[in-house]
DNA sequence: TAATACCCTATCGGGTTAGTAGGTTATAAA
DNA sequence: TTTATAACCTACTAACCCGATAGGGTATTA
């Protein structure tokens, strides 16, 4: 639907003046955690706060920490598939941590959902990719920075197990 | 275009196989650095190098590091808007720095092209947005563990000046 | 006054995210 | 053996943004 009024001197769009006021007015932030990643540390951090060897049902983790069960289902999967999580099938089923919450890195589990942990893969030691616009990697004035940006997160999320952000109240 | 083999038995889509096997052999890797902020980096340090006080233009620095130029014409009019350049019209015009480039840290760069330095928003200090899904703030475990990032990637950020970055050779 | 270079608006394709929908299979309890 | 349960699998989609392109307008200088 537009609205506009034409009458010789005036021309515009009313749709696109409230499309421009919301752009400025609610600025899109960027997440660059994705929902994905997210929910799944969640998972595993309530899986860990348990404790028992108990598997904890998907319906159980969604409700409480308020995730879509299906997509959960899908994250969790995965989480099984790449070695954190072993599961049980039927009543009484769920999934269950194989490792303990102090050998689990905050590293590996960011590296298997969301991908690299550098702001550039031109600066990733697990995901590297050569940009095809950068003339000389050496010569850039992004690359060294962004080297620096990735050790000091590289230290934070080593330095993290399951435990400890599973110990917060 | 679709190739599929319909022969009874078999029934496959063969633009499929290759879809998927693509998706598995190259995984998208996401960007947390956009392309906007990386070429307003690059052409801030291009400036800088430059070192005389005569305006560069946007031809040259889209040569020079291999920019789309309209692209890069947007990204350096978002820079003088916000106060690092000013610029000139006409023949022998373009862009030149306001401030000393010692005076301009990285994080100040960043917040006006990319927006903000955390990883998610609800730990962002100058972009700060609750989470709607969360229950609860403290409880979450994956803030604290965010709000570390944030910080040692702002100590990254905050350290650098355009002045450091444009000195490299 | 012509050339230069900044400035502005609008539009678009491609690709991802965050799901939804609807089933199948394995297991445990009845 | 049946039935309920919960993991597992496949396919699809609306919404959304990025990066770029197109086509101008306007100010300044030679």
């Amino acid at each position: 639907m537009v609205i506009s009024a034409n009458s010789g001197l005036f021309n515009f769009s009313l749709e696109n003046s409230i499309i421009n006021a919301k752009k400025s007015i609610f600025k899109y932030i960027r997440n660059m955690l994705s929902k994905k990643t997210k929910y799944g540390i969640k998972a595993l951090a309530f899986i860990a706060k348990k404790g028992d060897k108990r598997p904890v049902q998907t319906s159980e983790i969604s409700k409480s920490e308020n995730i879509s069960q299906k997509f959960l289902e899908s994250i969790l999967l995965e989480l099984r598939k790449s070695g954190f999580l072993g599961s049980k099938k039927g009543k009484g089923g769920g999934y269950y941590l194989i490792k303990e919450p102090e050998a689990i890195k905050m590293t590996a589990v960011i590296r298997v959902l969301e991908g690299p942990i550098a702001m550039v893969p031109c600066v990733s030691l697990n995901y590297y990719e050569k940009c095809g616009d950068c003339p000389s990697e050496e010569a850039c004035s992004v690359h060294s920075l962004m080297i620096q940006v990735r050790d000091s997160t590289l230290k934070v999320l080593g330095d993290n197990t399951l435990a400890d952000i599973s110990a917060k109240k």
